[in-house]
RNA sequence: GCCCAUGUAGCUCAGUGGUAGAGCACUCCCUUGGUAAGGGAGAGGUCGCCAGUUCAAUUCUGGUCAUGGGCUCCA
C-alpha cells in the first residue's frame, strides 16, 4: 500500500509503488498532458520517479513557475545536445536556469558565430520534434567519470570529482546524447516547443578568471509563444528607456573616445543635475551636515597611510609631477578625515557630519564600463559622520529616515535592505562588532524596515547596510549605503579629547543616498523615460507662438515665468505649430504654451500638458500656481 | 583585464575590391499656418585610427582605440 498525499490534503491509495506521471493520469488526462515533474516530501523529482514508500505529493505541471524552470533546464539540455551533434569536438560543462531563461558554457576550438547560433537553433527544434525520451540513470562515480573522460569531457568529469561522495550521480539521456545532472528534466523533448537562443558570450570556467574563457550562450524558453513575444517585448521596452539612447535624443550628455567612462554633460543634462544636487544640498543642511571640499589630487602618502596604496593601487590615476607621486582621488574619506583633524575636537562637538559632493576618479577595468552607470569619473552624495561608539544608533536611524524620505520624494516607493555582518578577515574587536552590529540591527527595526542579512559579508573594517530602490520596470538599483569604519580614523591619527580627557578615536561612518550622481541620473532617465516630473526637468515649458504676429507676446510671456524662477524657453522659429508642439513633445517637456492672435488680445496662454491634453486659456499667473503646486509635491 | 559583436553625414541606418547613399536634422527660398511632420532648393563624409596585401582598400588581413552584450572586478 502506498498512501499518496496531494496538496490539497486529499488522499490516493495504490497497491504498489507508483510513479509521478501515474498519479498524475490517475487523477485526469488534462493533467497528465500538462505534468512535468513532481515534488516528493518537497524535493523535486521527475515524472518517472518511483514513490515507494507513503508521501506528499505536488504535481507540478507547466504552469507552475517551478514547471517553468524544469523547461527552461530542459531546453539548455536540449542547447548541448544540438551543439553536441553539429560540432561533436565541443566540451559540455554547465547549464543552468537564469532569470527569465537558460544559457549553457562550452569549450571549442573556434568561437561561435551569430550563424551557428540560427543553426543550433534550428537543430534544437529539430531534436524536440524528435520526441526523444528523456531518462534518468543513477551511475556509478568512477564509471561515470570515465564515460565522460572517453567521451573527451573533461570538464564534465571535473564537475563530478567535485561533488560530495554521499550524492548520488545521476545521468540523463535524450537519443545519443547524455549529460550529468540533478534533474528532474521534461519527460521528453517535444515538451520543449518555445525557446530562443539570444546571444553568445564569454565566460570564465568556474567564474574564475585564471581560468578558460568559456563560450556561454544564453537562451530564454516559455510555455507558450505568446509569453515568449510579451518577454521579448519588454525586452524592447526596456532598450527604449536605455539614458544612452535618451541621453542623445534630449540632448542631455554624451561620452566620446577621448574621455571613456567621463561624462561631458551637455546644458540641459546639467540644468538636471544641478536641480538634483541643489535638493541634496538643501536636504543635508536641514540635517545638520557640513558641507566642506577636498582636493582632487592629494600625495601617495596619504594613500599608503589610509591603506587604499595597498588596496587599491591598480584602480588609482596617478600621477608624477615634481619628483612627486600623486593619486587622484578614488573615494572622499581620507580628505575627509583631514578636515576633521584640523582643531582638536571634544566629545561635546561629536557628531560631526562632513559632506562633500566629492568627485572621484576610479580606473575601472575597460570592459566594465557602461554608459552613465559604470563610469571612471563620478561624483558622490558623500558623507562622513565622525561619532562615539555610543551614538552609532543615533545617527543610524537619523540616516535611515533621510534616505527614505529623499528616495520618496524621487518617486521611489520600494526599499530593499541588505545588512552585513562580519567577515572572517577584520579589524576592531569582537566587543566593537557586537555593538555595532546589533546598533544596525536596531537602527533598522526601529525604522521598520525588513531587511535581508547577508553574514560574513561586511568589509573588512565594518559592517554595512545597502539600500536598493526598484524602478517603476521593476529593476533593482544599488544605491545607497552606510558603512561603519573602526580602521580609517585610527589609521589616519583622527582623535578627539573624552569627558575622562582621554585621548580617543572617533567610529566613522561612510554614507551615500544617491550613490553615484552619474549612475543615479541614468536610473532617473530610465525609469520616467525621459519624461522628468516638473521639479526635476532640464526645460518645464516651452512658450510657441501660431504667427509673426505673436512674437513680442510670447517673448513677454516667457520672461515672466523665467522671472519666477521657471526654466521656460521659447520657440519662434517660422514653423507650423503642430510642427513645433511635435518636437517638443518628443522631447518630452512637461507644458507647452501656446499663443495666438486670440490669446494676445484675452492677455491669457493656452496651456497644453505632456499628456498631449489642451488645458485651456488661462492667465499667466494660474500656470504659476500650478507649476508651484506640482513642484511643491514633486510629481 | 578576458570573450564575442559593432564603428559609414549632426542623428538613425543602407551599401560596395574601382575613393559612397537614404530618411530626419541643418542652411536658403516659398508658405503665416490653432494642438504630434506644408513645399522647394542647397550644403554636408579622409567610411574610428595605424599598418599590410593589391594596379587599386571604406570593403580583405593584422594591430589599435572606443562602444555594446557578457565574464571577472567593485577595497
Amino acid at each position: 500500500m502506498t498512501v499518496i498525499r496531494l496538496p490539497d490534503g486529499s488522499e490516493r491509495v495504490f497497491d504498489h509503488p507508483v510513479t509521478v506521471f501515474d498519479v498524475a493520469s490517475s487523477i485526469g488526462p488534462g493533467l497528465e498532458r500538462a505534468a512535468v515533474a513532481g515534488k516528493v516530501n518537497g524535493k523535486l523529482v521527475d515524472l518517472d520517479n518511483l514513490i515507494e514508500n507513503d508521501s506528499e505529493l505536488t504535481i507540478i505541471t507547466e504552469k507552475d513557475a517551478e514547471g517553468l524552470e524544469v523547461i527552461r533546464h530542459s531546453s539548455a539540455h536540449l542547447l548541448a545536445h544540438a551543439v553536441k551533434e553539429l560540432f561533436p569536438d565541443t566540451q559540455v560543462t554547465i547549464g543552468p536556469v537564469i532569470e527569465d531563461g537558460f544559457y549553457y558554457d562550452f569549450s571549442y576550438k573556434r568561437p561561435f558565430t551569430p550563424e551557428d547560433l540560427a543553426a543550433i537553433e534550428k537543430r534544437m527544434l529539430e531534436i524536440a520534434k524528435r520526441n526523444l525520451k528523456i531518462e534518468r540513470k543513477v551511475w556509478d562515480r568512477s564509471e561515470a567519470i570515465n564515460f565522460f573522460k572517453q567521451q573527451g569531457e573533461h570538464y564534465k568529469a571535473q564537475i563530478i570529482e567535485s561533488i560530495p561522495g554521499d550524492e548520488d550521480l545521476s545521468l540523463y539521456s535524450q537519443g545519443n546524447f547524455t549529460d550529468l545532472c540533478r534533474g528532474p528534466h521534461v519527460p521528453t523533448t517535444a515538451k520543449l516547443k518555445v525557446f530562443k537562443l539570444m546571444k553568445v558570450a564569454g565566460a570564465y570556467w568556474r567564474g574564475d578568471s585564471n581560468n578558460e574563457m568559456l563560450q556561454r550562450i544564453y537562451g530564454t524558453a516559455w510555455l507558450t509563444k505568446d509569453d515568449q513575444k510579451k518577454y521579448l517585448h519588454r525586452l524592447e521596452e526596456a532598450e527604449k528607456r536605455d539614458h544612452r539612447k535618451i541621453g542623445k535624443q534630449l540632448n542631455l550628455f554624451h561620452i566620446q573616445e577621448e574621455a571613456p567612462g567621463m561624462i561631458f554633460w551637455h546644458p540641459k543634462g546639467w540644468a538636471l543635475w544641478q536641480q538634483i544636487e541643489q535638493y541634496m544640498r538643501q536636504v543635508q543642511n536641514d540635517n545638520d551636515y557640513l558641507e566642506i571640499r577636498t582636493p582632487q589630487v592629494i600625495d601617495k602618502e596619504l594613500w599608503v597611510q589610509s591603506g587604499h596604496w595597498d588596496n587599491f593601487r591598480e584602480n588609482m590615476f596617478v600621477t608624477d609631477t615634481d619628483e612627486r607621486s600623486f593619486a587622484i582621488k578614488p573615494m572622499n574619506c581620507p580628505g575627509h578625515v583631514q578636515v576633521f583633524k584640523q582643531g582638536l575636537k571634544s566629545y561635546r562637538d561629536l557628531p560631526i557630519r562632513l559632506a562633500e559632493f566629492g568627485s572621484c576618479h576610479r580606473n575601472e577595468a575597460s570592459g566594465a564600463l557602461h554608459g552613465m552607470m559604470r563610469v571612471r569619473a563620478f561624483t558622490q552624495d558623500d558623507a562622513h559622520i565622525f561619532c562615539t561608539e555610543d551614538q552609532i544608533q543615533e545617527e543610524v536611524v537619523r540616516f535611515i529616515h533621510l534616505l527614505k524620505g529623499v528616495y520618496n520624494d524621487f518617486g521611489f516607493k520600494d526599499l530593499l535592505v541588505k545588512l552585513s555582518t562580519r567577515p572572517v578577515k577584520r579589524v576592531g574587536t569582537d566587543a566593537q562588532w557586537d555593538k555595532s552590529e546589533s546598533a544596525l540591527e536596531s537602527a533598522l527595526m526601529e525604522a521598520a524596515l525588513d531587511w535581508e542579512l547577508q553574514p560574513g559579508e561586511g568589509a573588512f573594517y565594518g559592517p554595512k547596510i545597502e539600500f536598493s530602490l526598484k524602478d517603476c520596470i521593476g529593476r533593482v538599483w544599488q544605491c545607497g549605503t552606510l558603512q561603519l569604519d573602526f580602521s580609517m580614523p585610527e589609521r589616519l591619527g583622527a582623535e578627539y579629547v573624552a569627558e575622562d580627557n582621554s585621548r580617543q578615536v572617533p567610529v566613522m561612518l561612510h554614507r551615500a543616498i544617491l550613490g553615484s550622481l552619474e549612475r543615479f541620473i541614468g536610473i532617473l532617465i530610465e525609469n520616467h523615460a525621459g519624461a522628468f516630473p516638473l521639479w526635476l526637468a532640464p526645460t518645464q515649458a516651452v512658450v510657441l507662438n501660431i504667427s509673426k504676429n505673436q512674437i513680442d507676446y510670447a517673448q513677454r510671456v516667457t520672461e515672466e515665468l523665467n522671472s519666477h524662477g521657471f526654466r521656460v524657453s521659447q520657440d519662434l522659429r517660422n514653423e507650423k505649430i503642430t510642427y513645433k508642439i511635435r518636437e517638443h513633445s518628443l522631447q518630452k517637456l512637461p507644458y507647452q504654451i501656446i499663443v495666438g492672435d486670440a490669446e494676445v488680445s484675452s492677455k491669457q496662454i493656452s496651456v497644453r500638458s505632456r499628456s498631449g491634453q489642451d488645458l485651456g486659456q488661462m492667465p499667466v499667473t494660474q500656470l504659476i500656481e500650478r507649476f508651484k503646486e506640482e513642484i511643491a509635491i514633486k510629481i
